[in-house]
DNA sequence: TTTAGCGTGTGACATTTGTCACAAATTAAT
DNA sequence: ATTAATTTGTGACAAATGTCACACGCTAAA
């Protein structure tokens, strides 16, 4: 059976096993609990996880405490804070695990050499960059010109799973409403 | 006097007159009058412009008919829809020049050649596309937490050029409030 | 099993923001 | 210079959303 990871990294380049397993030794393997954390405020993200297993959330608090969801992580999604990570630089958010987690994850100087040792690999992360700044944009295209309705039907169609998975007051926090409008858009 | 360009990319890599006018013989330069499209709903976006002189707007518009400002452009900023872009698929925005523009561009077959050619090319837009990831993660993340009056100031203070530019009505859509709403703000 | 905590729904009310209307000021076009 | 179009501010009101309070059911820990 192939290990899920060719299996994503294919989906964008091809692979033969020995490129794989040498890709593969780069990584390593870690298991969290709920609740656990993978990063915390002010440390640097020195490490990209990719999510074998699990679920989490990366999020910060407002001046008022409050709490808001910048990404969920679920089964073949990468998580890291990827401003601190490519900067090197301080964090600002927490990312912690919503359920026991299976991890891999690939530390910062690994990634760096891995880029420079294989050029199929930074064509790989430069695609997935690509591909994440192009989300993102929609993310904020959604954010200015749907209403937290429309938002709220657009995530639930887009990702139904999450919605067994997650605390509806953890998606009223990535969608960027009060836990109670959220409840109220249901009726 | 070095070129601007050269300037603007030796900000990430370093370059060699040589190699700087390589890449230049890749770009051609244009200049359109306000209130003139670069880009259209519906067309495929295969140029990726940067600005010697002048400021655009990348924008498209809801079901309602109310138009939402994605990006500001100004001098040495890169503009595109950069999905379409990337995709080479038909592009949801707009982008026209809100002054008489002068620019540089590059066919999206001359950057893909420029980008196999020449591997620092690779890097600089590889780190560009980080960058510009980063960008938009900040910027959900200050749609997020920041109030509409936070969001005016902290655009106020990272672009004060930009107010004496472009109608406070185009802001007001770049920061996704009404224009009597952001008007109220300065009292 | 019992208890404490968490997640969720809902009512009442305050606050923010949007919409519509109009007028004054500024800018662009002829 | 005159006219037309655009930009901006503001009042009045409606709609959306946030906040606080409380109740209920479920889960997890003791």
């Amino acid at each position: 059976m192939k290990h899920p990871l060719k299996q994503h990294i294919e989906e964008i380049i091809k692979l033969t096993d020995e490129e794989f397993e040498f890709i593969l030794s780069h990584f390593k393997t870690t298991t969290k609990r709920k609740h656990q954390y993978i990063l915390q405020e002010g440390e640097i993200a020195d490490k990209e996880y990719w999510i074998v297993k699990g679920c989490l959330k990366s999020y910060f608090f407002d001046e008022s405490g409050k709490e808001h969801i910048l990404q969920f992580g679920m089964e073949n999604w990468w998580i890291t804070d990827y401003e601190s990570f490519v900067k090197q630089s301080k964090s600002k958010i927490n990312i912690d695990c919503i359920e026991d987690c299976e991890l891999l994850y690939i530390t910062y100087e690994n990634r760096e050499k891995l880029t420079e040792e294989m050029h199929k690999m930074e064509r790989f992360w430069a695609k997935k960059s690509k591909f994440g700044r192009i989300a993102l944009q929609n993310r904020i295209l959604s954010l200015l010109k749907n209403s937290s309705k429309e938002r709220y039907e657009l995530l639930l169609e887009q990702y139904p799973k999450l919605f067994q998975r997650v605390p509806k007051k953890l998606i009223a926090s990535y969608l960027g409403v009060s836990r109670e409008t959220l409840s109220r858009l249901n009726s």
